[in-house]
DNA sequence: ATCGATATCATGGGGCACTATGGGCGTCAA
DNA sequence: TTGACGCCCATAGTGCCCCATGATATCGAT
């Protein structure tokens, strides 16, 4: 199945290496890609990664969030500015840079995290302080729906 | 019987393998799957199980919700980051993992239990006492609407 | 209906391949 | 020289494929 899903967490090295899970590797791969992308998330302290076709996929977002506002631009720059390539090497590992320190807070462990089209990277108690308030949200959500549809 | 119906509790092995039950996996099979999609309950310490339709299922919810609300945002990771693909083995069993055992407590017995178009994993102590509270929340409700319909 | 043959299922275990992780050693540039 | 980075190899652990066993159900012939 070609999607990204699930999360792992996985060790940086003594060289700052880190491993991208197999899973997502062989997407990638069977995609035909050998370049792994890696931009800043806006809204959330995690990077979004994928293929090449990440950074038209953003940039089409981009164009149709607000076509007034002069902030556009300075967000494709702010994005493509520091995003960068992360080179994977023979073993599938990719070396965590500072870019990526900075906006995450990543340290010593990285939280893989899926979401269909391409995957996150997160400092891993981010990542888990994130999915509870998602869980929260959902479920109060629901709660609500349930209430006005007369379910209790 | 293209329905899950009923509910068996299977044995986790020493190498933390537990057998999907056959009536549940011919389900799968039949429509060519060799895999599951199991995502974690937002209310329930269960585990939401079925084919990988289910998961186009949901996705196809998402795509009609609008796509900068934040809840379509929670609603991928939630789908994506918090559920995942359990590969079923040559002999149709499937490995617990860790992100399975966390959320349902889950450790030496799996109960699997049938919610029509899609199935249930659980501890099978934690499942007995949810059965046991709903069927009593269902039979008040039934009380009340007989009070309430004059017959006692 | 009885009894034996056959199929299906849950469970156990062997063993290979792959993965994550650690580390060595050159190269190249500051 | 020193340190960052490329490429290579080693190893422990895990996942996945295959086959075995006993229990249970199904079926057929007598």
């Amino acid at each position: 199945m070609n999607r990204f899903l699930g999360h792992v967490t996985n060790k940086i090295d003594a060289k700052g290496r880190v491993s991208v899970p197999a899973h997502f590797r062989s997407i990638i791969q069977t995609a035909g890609h050998t370049e792994l992308y890696a931009l800043r998330s806006l809204h959330l302290p995690a990077l979004d990664a994928g293929g090449p076709e990440l950074l038209t996929r953003f940039d089409k977002r981009l164009d149709s969030e607000d076509p007034f506002a002069e902030t556009s631009d300075d967000m494709s720059f702010y994005l493509h500015a520091d995003g960068g390539f992360l080179k994977l090497d023979g073993d599938g590992r990719i070396t965590v840079t500072d870019f990526m320190r900075e906006h995450t807070g990543i340290s010593s462990d990285v939280t893989f995290a899926g979401a269909n089209t391409h995957f996150q990277m997160w400092h891993p108690d981010k990542f888990e302080a994130h999915r509870a308030k998602v869980r929260q949200r959902l479920a109060e959500k629901r709660r609500q729906e349930n209430v006005h549809a007369g379910n209790s």
